[in-house]
DNA sequence: ACCCCTCTTGAAAGCCCTTTCAGAAAGTAG
DNA sequence: CTACTTTCTGAAAGGGCTTTCAAGAGGGGT
């Protein structure tokens, strides 16, 4: 016993309580809370002398006790689906960095690419009482997220379900899949494979579709046996365009379903003697910051991830505050570099 | 007024309180919790009683209130240079996933490799009372470290700082760094270049150190000319071996400081028409996932880097939990590929 | 039958803030 | 100078849980 004694500077004893300021400064405690949140006036004497004590003391509020308090725990949980991923990286980082500018801290949690595991990070999180929760891509089906959305806030990215407390940051991906395809189309290539993302994943089905509506709209026939399915894993890539090789159809162009793939994809080529952009042209989707320094450089759909991280935490902080959100997102543009080529006459 | 009476399941009114519990099941609040947390025994019965009004009222205790009432906040918090990275974002998945094992939430907070930014988050995280830190390769000087672990303990990755609440995670990267020279000498190489790392980052002259004395072992002279200074991105290793081919210096072979360096500088050779490893042999470390499938697929030093980030969970609660940490690191190994090869006679 | 223990349980105090309520002080109007 | 506002301020009541303390119940020993 005794160190509680002392302590001209020695402040063992725990971090100083909101109790403390008040004696030094000799006022209530009321008072000081007031002038730490603003609640409320107070009079330029008191204010004075509080902050000094609060200086002096080094205070800081305990954000657990304030969170009970107030009710709010100034926290919002993050679900991603692999936290590892260049990709989801880059979202992450802007998604801390907004969050932590208002003051929220981010409670990130990795669903895997599974409905269980996503399902187990929201309890965990709805448990721990985050006061919104940011889904990017999530597994999880419509009707079960609008329930969701009736505990707490929610947004939504790559994904959109419409609802009162729901703020969906939609990036349909099909025009993106379409201005890729069709920049293959524009340089000549008629068959044109396309190596498919994880089977079942919205943002995969969408870039098929607009594979399939480049095709349409010049009027070419949608071959099925040019279609193979990966799962937006280099190694994916890598086994689809083997099969796609083995499968002897012919094809002078692919567009893979993200970088990943056409990574995979490009080192199946390499293997089996087929030069890049020689024989095959590859177009990929996201442009991860290693795509344009890969060889060849990669041509790919550009999709500005840290924009949407940043829209995120905004939407998420709008529909804390009140506010409606309103941000929107900037389209998809094709990074044009060496990976494709003209085969036109 | 009102919707408080009814309820037979509409549970609107907030969450559930442990009191409510108590209520429901006729019993004190003191022995809901008790029964909660295994605090001391109680009858049969009661516990009966308790689960079942638990399980009927869906009651999930507040964390909030749990933190403020046990003075712990059963979170860690975990300072990282930067969350994108593939390298780091593999570390934190592993990271994360070890501590949500034990009950622990992850704050992650980026540094960006910046001091005071680095400070910033750690004034953060304690504002937030997290129980511990883990600092995956901090920039902060030793002694504000050891000042730093007096008030919480410490984890320290990639960086070794001896002090009583500290476990360090130290790889040293000079075994490997070495042995990726050595792999270069012993295929024949005589004239090995290297692109370091960001200058003054401790791993970064950690793998200096080790290409020098790789070559000392073989009695080969060291260079200047031969070395060029990185910072770990593609970008950088693209300038540095530009400039390396600009200086006329000659050499067979590179030890690049991360897999990152590695790749921007074979996009440099191939721009200039050289082969890898025809022309040049190039070796990485890190051992990125991308690093199998670039072109031509990487030899690097590998590093289980998952496995850093659960033994640096395991370090914290073991260190939370008053136990010693004993954890040590799997040696780092060389993954043989084909960005190198032997210009033997 | 009486005393002393052990075991289970509830009351109540605390954790550290916020916020309501009401009193005190100061200012304005009549 | 009184009556009524308008400020500023403190006391006290939470917020939801843990934990100490002490009382009540049951058991064993003599």
């Amino acid at each position: 016993m005794s160190r509680r004694t002392s302590g001209v500077q020695d402040n063992s004893e725990g971090p100083v309580t909101l109790e403390q300021v008040a004696a030094e400064a000799g006022v209530s405690p009321s008072t000081v809370s007031r002038i730490l949140n603003g609640t409320a006036k107070v009079s330029e004497a008191k204010v004075r002398a509080v902050r000094a004590a609060i200086s002096k003391l080094q205070f800081e509020p305990n954000p657990v006790a304030r969170s009970l308090a107030r009710g709010r725990s100034a926290s919002v949980g993050v679900v991603i689906q692999t936290i590892d991923s260049p990709f989801y990286g880059e979202a992450l980082a802007a998604i801390e960095k907004g969050l932590f500018r208002a003051n929220y801290s981010a409670l990130f949690l990795s669903g895997h690419w599974r409905e269980d595991d996503e399902r187990r990070c929201i309890q965990h999180l709805l448990a721990r009482r985050v006061e919104g929760i940011i889904l990017v891509t999530s597994c999880l089906p419509d009707e079960e997220i609008i329930r969701l959305s009736r505990t707490v806030p929610l947004v939504l990215t790559g994904r959109s379900v419409q609802a009162d407390r729901i703020h969906s940051l939609d990036v349909d991906n099909t025009p993106g899949a379409q201005l890729a395809t069709e920049y293959l189309i524009g340089q000549g290539h008629r068959r044109i494979a396309h190596i498919a993302g994880t089977a079942g994943h919205p943002d995969s089905q969408q870039r098929l579709a607009g594979y399939k509506a480049a095709l349409a709209t010049h009027r070419m026939a949608y071959a099925p046996k040019l279609v193979v399915q990966g799962d937006y894993t280099d190694a994916g890539g890598f086994r689809a365009m083997n099969d796609l090789l083995d499968s002897k159809v012919e094809f002078t162009a692919l567009f893979a379903a993200n970088d990943q793939t056409a990574y995979g994809a490009m080192l199946a080529c390499h293997r089996r003697g087929f030069k890049i952009p020689g024989d095959i042209s590859i177009v990929g989707f996201d442009d991860l910051p290693s795509s344009s320094f890969i060889i060849p450089p990669l041509t790919t759909v550009h999709r500005a991830i840290n924009e949407i991280g940043e829209r995120a935490a905004e939407a998420m902080i709008d529909l804390l505050e009140g506010r409606r959100p309103v941000s929107r997102i900037t389209h998809e543009t094709l990074a044009i570099r060496e990976s494709t080529r003209s085969i036109r006459v």
